[in-house]
This record gives C-alpha cells, sequence and structure tokens, in this order.
DNA sequence: CGGTCAATGCTATGGAATATAACAATGTTT
DNA sequence: AAACATTGTTATATTCCATAGCATTGACCG
C-alpha cells in the first residue's frame, strides 16, 4: 500500500482554459480491462489488503487464517494433509505452524500409528483466537457483500472463481 | 470449559475390507469456500499459473505485459505515470523498465520540458513483440472465456471483480 | 535572484511468499 | 534384508513488494 503523497506536477495558472503542452491528462487503460488475469489480482490485492488492516492488532495473516480454520475442521490431521489441501509446500508450512505453536494456537502431538507425522490440533488457546478471528472476518465478509451488491452476486461471483480453478 | 477435541481420521464405510490401511479421507474444506479472498487468490493464482506457462518461452511475465500494453496506448509517458497507473512502486518500475530495455521493447527518450523525467516509447521490436503476445494472450482469454461459461458470464466476472476494487 | 520544497529516477536493502534440494527418521514394499 | 517412499525439517535461491535515501531537476515564493 502506498501511502506517500503523490504530488501532481504544479500547473501553471491558465486563466484563458487554453491547452497547455505539458498537461498531463489521465493514461488510457482500456487493454488492462479486458485482462482476466489483472482483473483478478487487483481485487484479490483488495481484498487482501483489507484482510492484512482488520487483522494487524491480531497478527494474523491469510495463510494463517486458513490454517486454523482448516485444523479446526479437520483435527489431528497431519501437517503434509493441512498444507497439501491449502496448496502449501510441507517445506514452507513448518514456519507457519511453529509460529502458530509459538502462540500457543495449535499443538503437534504424536501421530497414532506413524512416528514421522504430528496431528495438528487446536488448543483451547487457539480455538478462543478463532472465534476472535471468526467474528472480525464475518464483518469484513460483511462488507464485501455490500460491496458486491448482494447475497445473489456473492454466490454468483465464488461459482465464477470456480471456474478458473 | 473443557476442550476434548481428540479426533483421529475418520474411517470411511469399509464393507468389502481393502484399502482401510492407506485410506487418507478427502479433508473437511466448507470454511474455506465461503472466505472471498481465498477463492479469489486461489483463481487468481491458477490464471497467473497459466500465462506464467503459456508465456514462458516468451520471458514475458504479467506485469512486463502490462507494461508494454500500457506504453503502447500511452506513447511518451513518464516511467510514474505508467507505473502508478499499474500500482508500481517507481523504484521496482525501474528494474522492470530496465529489463525491457534491454531486449530492446522499449527506448527511454529525454522527455520534452523535463530533464528529470523518461519518456517511454515502444521500439519497432517491441511492438512486434506486442503484437505476437497479443495473440498469445487472445488465445487464454478465450480458454478462460469457455471455462467460464460464455461472454456473459465473463463481463459479469469482470463487473463483479470491478466492484472489490 | 536565492532559498525551499517537491518530483523524478535510481540504488540499496529488508521482508514476505514461494520453490527446490537434501537430510534423518520412519514407514512401506519387494 | 534391501530398496524405496513418506514425513518433517533445514538451508537456500528467487521473486515480489515496501521503505529509505540519494542526486538531479523543476516549481514556487519572498
Amino acid at each position: 500500500m502506498e501511502y506517500n503523497n503523490v504530488c501532481q506536477p504544479r500547473k501553471t495558472e491558465n486563466p484563458m482554459g487554453e491547452d497547455l503542452i505539458n498537461e498531463s491528462d489521465a493514461l488510457r487503460t482500456e487493454s488492462t480491462t479486458g485482462i482476466l488475469g489483472y482483473r483478478l489480482r487487483r481485487a484479490q490485492l483488495s481484498v487482501f489488503q483489507r484482510f492484512l488492516q482488520v487483522f494487524e492488532e491480531m497478527r494474523l495473516r491469510p495463510a494463517e487464517y486458513s490454517v486454523l480454520l482448516l485444523i479446526d475442521d479437520n483435527p489431528g490431521r497431519k501437517q503434509t494433509e493441512i498444507a497439501d489441501a491449502l496448496g502449501i509446500k510441507r517445506a514452507n508450512f513448518v514456519t507457519l505452524v511453529h509460529a502458530l505453536q509459538a502462540r500457543g494456537f495449535l499443538e503437534r502431538r504424536a501421530a497414532a500409528g506413524d512416528r514421522r507425522a504430528n496431528a495438528l490440533h487446536l488448543t483451547v488457546e487457539g480455538v478462543q483466537f478463532l472465534a476472535a478471528a471468526r467474528a472480525r472476518h464475518e464483518d469484513m465478509e460483511q462488507q464485501l457483500l455490500s460491496q458486491l451488491g448482494g447475497e445473489a452476486s456473492r454466490s454468483q461471483l465464488l461459482a465464477l472463481l470456480d471456474r478458473l480453478g
């Protein structure tokens, strides 16, 4: 996010209303408006930016939130299973899990029947934290819903996004 | 409050007695399917992944493609103008422009009336390269169009994405 | 005119996400 | 028993993105 005050070049006084040589008007951006990937990226960045802002004081990142959600719905699963479901490489998943464990939100118990694997479980604090996060996220989704113009639009968008997977 | 959620991996019904040991059920992912940001990200990653694959032999990245498009539609603009329009920091834009210039696709001419600024122009090779890229991208958009199920769906998706900006 | 501030392009740098390689321990298969 | 696969892990490289600061140049103001 750019917080800089992007100052426009100061325009010279132009009382006559004539066109100035250095007048800089808006750029033509039609070529990008037809690119699905570009629009997808802009929208995703916008939504993620809001997420980061909303969850800044909770110090929760999008990936971490999805990890907590998935463990809550699938307690006892191995790291690789959760990571695969989220499209995260298990090597990178280690750091994620360790960070959440360091904050006391999850445990890595010994998996029954496989001494290599860690069975992931939320702790009590993890469940409480997730509940708070869910509430916050609910508000955010509500905002997005109103931006989209209603539940019909939202579910339509989700359906269309699914077809791109 | 008590927390005794020690779930073992669920066993599926197994009347035939086969495939029990290694059987690992699919995870429950309903919690993520309702998250707009998550779905947006997955869709965007999928589309970008295809872009990278399609343009691998042309060695063209999404950001570079958008830069070429914007310069083609707005020749003579300053670096900062192009960068701002694409949401790219001017510091990071330098590397982008230099790379494209090194490949002979654009020029940084002295801007008329401002000796600080570079006026960006496509070279002949840049125009030719962009034409080839446009053709390739056209095919890709066509694929996405059929995935979405028609032009109506596509324009609806674009409209919905716009509301998230 | 001189002084102050802003803009432009640039370099350097750090953080975050992502990808691969390799390893020890363990499990599976032959 | 031997060969191979999986799991978690570390190390590392790359890419993207953000900030700070610099020299040059321009705009503004007294």
